[in-house]
RNA sequence: GCGCCCGUAGCUCAAUUGGAUAGAGCAACAGCCUUCUAAGCUGUAGGUUAGUGGUUCGAUUCCACUCGGGCGUACCA
């Protein structure tokens, strides 16, 4: 409907030059006595030519050529806004475009050719993840799900390190715990990994090779043993929610490849970093940043943002459009000074789109769990996806803005689980699984010949919610919201089971029968089409 | 102190990016199943959009300040 509205804009745009002055927006009235789509654009112009806004939507609606088949009514209403009204005939027209697609429709070609990474989760391992990486890994995955819907080639990228102090403290964890099994008594360090995995990764060595690793080095066996199972364990998880990173990004390849190096030396022949107090420092405030940073301490190791700098560089020599980083809001004052800079060394930072996500709130009882995994405080992800299932934690991380401060209540979530909303589109979809199922006795076939008979309250609704959702896909992917998505399919699930209610399909007249389930087997695809975005099960029974 | 994010119905959150009368779910109340799945539908009730000012035809949205909360503010990541 969007698409034929800009069409006669564009036309009428020859006769009044200044419609090429703004951009012509559509937008869905709130109230449905407004018409079906509005244009302000007579809002919007009459500051520029001094008139009334009335008097140039009168213009506008006498300079548009309209197909009667096409729009029933065109009125200007309130301030000045002009509200379209389609035709029933035309509205249903949807139909024959979803049933010619099915499985790919909503997919658009718009970025096609275009390559696209998104870096999403990137936990060092040293824990299993929590309900807190739960969000990023969800939101991460369906975005990336959501450009490839619109025609980017993506890939899904997670970025590590396994060196440092943190990794330190692990592989001494372990060893303590291995010392422990063996029968010593040790003094376990309150700020070491307390959590029970770590005993579980003892004991597999304790197992393997007995009391042999008595004078091994914790830096040695121990954790690399802890860094492969607890790698395996966040593979594992992530790979229950339908989440495969394509590529694994260890931050020690950078020093390996010298990466680190050339950065540095690149930054020195550019005059952005100097030597102070035997640190090197780069030149942020003159980057438009606020004040210096080290990016090498005096040990002579870096700080995180050398690496991260190089390692974006990486990105860009790989040739990516667009480059996706989803952190959690503590990551907020970081991404700046390395957008500065990849500025300062020449690449063109606005293909970076960092995206930061509000942390999630656990309460249990109306009381705030804090998460800590050094203090083994915390929900696991796997333990949520046990006890609400992969399903309603991906709808659940999706559901909500990253803006939000989320608040899940672990009581609630699992009590209520019942009547999530996953399950209310989840059941649309099921429903018209069993009518497609129900029909094969009735002899009864879809069929597009009649959509003119589509013309009640519940089937024009259900029809125009169809019309969106092309248009919706590809708005979530350019704002980067996933949870558009779900607002949409509820609206549309709810469009479909008022018509399921009021419009029935078997015992109606035939023509009328066909016609509706074809408009059911079309919903069902676009519902399942949203579901597939989002990495939620479609099932056919519930 | 400074920076980023947030404050919307009892609770959890939306709001077409500045649009017309701020909407859903849950919870509450009242109805609807001999007919395609009642995990559904219909209705009632629930609001000074934290507050004050500003910008304009028009503000939940933009700006300033105040209050309240989260996260940062490292030669930790």
């Amino acid at each position: 409907m969007k698409k034929y509205l800009h069409e006669i804009f564009n036309q009428a745009s020859e006769k009044l030059a200044y419609l090429k002055d703004i951009k012509i927006t559509f937008d869905i009235p709130k109230n449905e006595s407004q018409g079906d789509l509005s244009s302000n654009a007579a809002l919007l112009l009459s500051k520029q030519l001094k008139k009334p806004p009335r008097v140039i939507a009168e213009e506008i609606q006498s300079s548009l050529n309209i197909d009667k088949n096409k729009i029933s009514k065109i009125e200007i209403a309130g301030p000045g806004f002009i509200n379209f009204y389609f035709t029933p005939e035309f509205v249903s027209e949807i139909v024959k475009e979803i049933l010619s697609n099915l499985i790919g429709y909503g997919k658009s070609q718009k970025y096609r050719g275009k390559k696209a990474n998104v870096e999403f989760v990137s936990a060092n391992p040293t824990g299993p993840l929590t309900v807190g990486h739960g969000r990023n890994a969800v939101v991460g995955d369906t975005l990336a799900n959501l450009l490839e819907w619109v025609g980017y080639d993506v890939d899904r990228e997670y970025y590590f390190n396994n060196a440092g102090r943190q990794m330190r403290v692990l592989g001494d964890s372990v060893k303590q715990r291995y010392l422990e099994l063996l029968g010593n008594k040790i003094d376990f360090p309150e700020d070491y990994y307390q959590g029970e995995y770590i005993i579980e990764i003892a004991k597999k060595l304790h197992k393997d090779f007995g009391n042999k690793l008595f004078d091994e080095n914790p830096e040695g066996i121990f954790k690399a043993k802890a860094e492969q199972e607890i790698f395996l364990e966040i593979k594992n998880t992530l790979e229950r929610l339908g989440i495969i990173h394509k590529v694994f990004f260890n931050e020690n390849s950078l020093y390996e490849d010298k990466k680190i190096d050339e950065v540095l030396a690149e930054f020195k022949e550019k005059n952005l970093s100097y030597e102070k107090d035997s640190a090197v420092w780069l030149k942020l405030s003159q980057l438009g940043n606020e004040q210096d940073k080290v990016i090498v301490k005096a040990t002579g190791e870096p700080t995180y943002r050398l690496p991260d700098i190089a390692y974006h560089v990486t990105k860009y020599k790989r040739n990516y459009d667009l480059m996706v980083d989803i952190f959690g809001s503590d990551h907020n004052a970081t991404y700046p000074d390395v957008l500065a800079g990849l500025r300062a060394l020449g690449y063109d930072d606005s293909k970076v789109k960092v995206l930061i996500h509000q942390f999630v709130t656990i309460t249990e009882n109306g009381e705030v769990v804090k998460m800590s995994t050094r203090k083994a405080n915390y929900i696991t992800l796997d333990q949520l996806i046990d006890d609400v299932g992969a399903d309603v934690v991906r709808y659940f991380f999706n559901m909500r803005g990253i803006t939000s401060h989320m608040n899940f209540d672990l009581v609630l979530a699992k009590k209520q689980s019942d009547e999530n909303p996953v399950f209310y589109l989840q059941y649309a979809h099921a429903r018209i699984s069993s009518i497609i199922r129900m029909v094969e006795n009735e002899n009864l076939k879809p069929s597009t010949e009649n959509l003119n008979l589509l013309i009640t309250n519940e089937e024009q609704a259900l029809l125009k919610k169809l019309h969106q959702f092309e248009n919706e896909v590809l708005l979530s992917a350019e704002l980067f919201e996933t949870h558009r998505i779900c607002v949409y399919l509820e609206e549309l699930a709810a469009a479909f089971h008022k018509f399921y209610t009021f419009c029935r399909i078997i015992g109606s007249e035939k023509k009328l029968a066909e016609a509706r389930l074809a408009l059911a087997i079309a919903t069902r695809a676009v519902i399942k089409n949203g579901l597939t975005i989002l990495g939620v099960s479609a099932p056919e029974k519930m």
